[in-house]
DNA sequence: GTCTATACATCGATAGAC
DNA sequence: GTCTATCGATGTATAGAC
């Protein structure tokens, strides 16, 4: 049982008020506003505004680095490491939605953490990239070009946080399940 | 054959600014710089930054508008519905993947033109769910959530602007049967 | 049509009282 | 830990010379 401290507290706000209007729109004033504080009483609690960030973005790009290395380390079929990848979406998107959005939309605004951000991203999309065609050469899956499979469940994913915090998506399980139906039948042979 | 005005040169080079850092990111002085003249300047040309958004984003929307429109009246099945739509994002981001990214991360800093904008975008989502719920309803399309199936496939259009500049996907032709391909597998009983 | 100069608002962040 | 007050930088936009 962690106790969410106020610094928590502020991410939390920030990540919410950066989905609705971008990390450069919303000020300092904007996010304390949020807070029922003054700007000035934030700094007690966080360094700057660019920590925020790093903190919302960084935290997200690791846990998908980890979520798909053990997908990757498992003993499974490319389209079961597919289904596993998709649940890993689901799950993180459907607790941190708003954070999905800085990750997706605001890294680029990222200082002194941007080329390791960059780097978790182009390896994040190397391995699944390598499961497509671990999948394409074992007969798994059609033989269709790698990049447009790669983006088009990618980018599918990648949208989730958009679209998760309506109703009738609140059942990870089951949305992970219809998603992988979807997506998937588009790239398997059987 | 249309001159290109320097109006038109300063929409075209905010629409690549605001492609790589957003709206609110980018500085009237960065737009001059990248034009090769001073701020001041660019007020002989345009009204004002605002102005700028709203060219590049209801331009689009109504092109997406108009060409839905078309497609909609057509006799096709509505498996060729969908190619057609496709067709018409690869076609309309391979034209303009600058302005495509401000259609999609930008659009919530339009001002006076933000409720036309929600409505077109509203309008648009809705005709393509009852494609795809006519689909469902002729065998066409599996019966799985509608609302899955076009959100992946809205999701995955709307994405086209980033990977589009990519070498690989200069030929709009190839890469539109090639995604409705992947996109359709998913979809289509037959 | 582009420039310099500048008005005026607002930004992120700090100092210091309580 | 929150406040008021404020700093220096930077934002959009205008005025007026050339």
């Amino acid at each position: 049982m962690k106790t969410e401290t106020r610094k928590d507290e502020i991410i939390k706000t920030a990540a919410k008020l950066f989905k609705e209007k971008g990390y450069s729109a919303v000020t300092m004033r904007d996010l304390a506003s949020a807070m029922g504080m003054k700007a000035a009483s934030l700094y007690n609690h966080i360094k700057s505004k660019q920590q925020i960030l790093k903190e919302i973005i960084i935290t997200l790009a690791e846990e998908f680095t980890s979520g798909l290395r053990q997908i990757q380390q498992s003993e499974k079929s490319n389209i079961k490491k597919i289904e596993e990848v998709v649940k890993l979406h689901v799950k993180i998107a459907s607790q941190n939605p708003y954070g999905m959005a800085s990750l997706n939309n605001d890294w680029m605004h990222l200082e002194e953490k941007l080329d390791y951000y960059l780097e978790l991203r182009t390896n994040y999309e190397e391995e699944l990239r390598e499961i497509i065609a671990e999948g394409v050469k074992k007969d798994e899956i059609i033989d269709e070009n790698i990049e447009i499979m790669l983006f088009s469940i990618l980018t599918t994913l990648r949208s989730l946080y958009s679209w998760i915090p309506k109703k009738e998506y609140r059942n990870p399980e089951k949305l992970s399940q219809q998603l992988s139906t979807v997506l998937i039948q588009g790239i398997n042979k059987n």
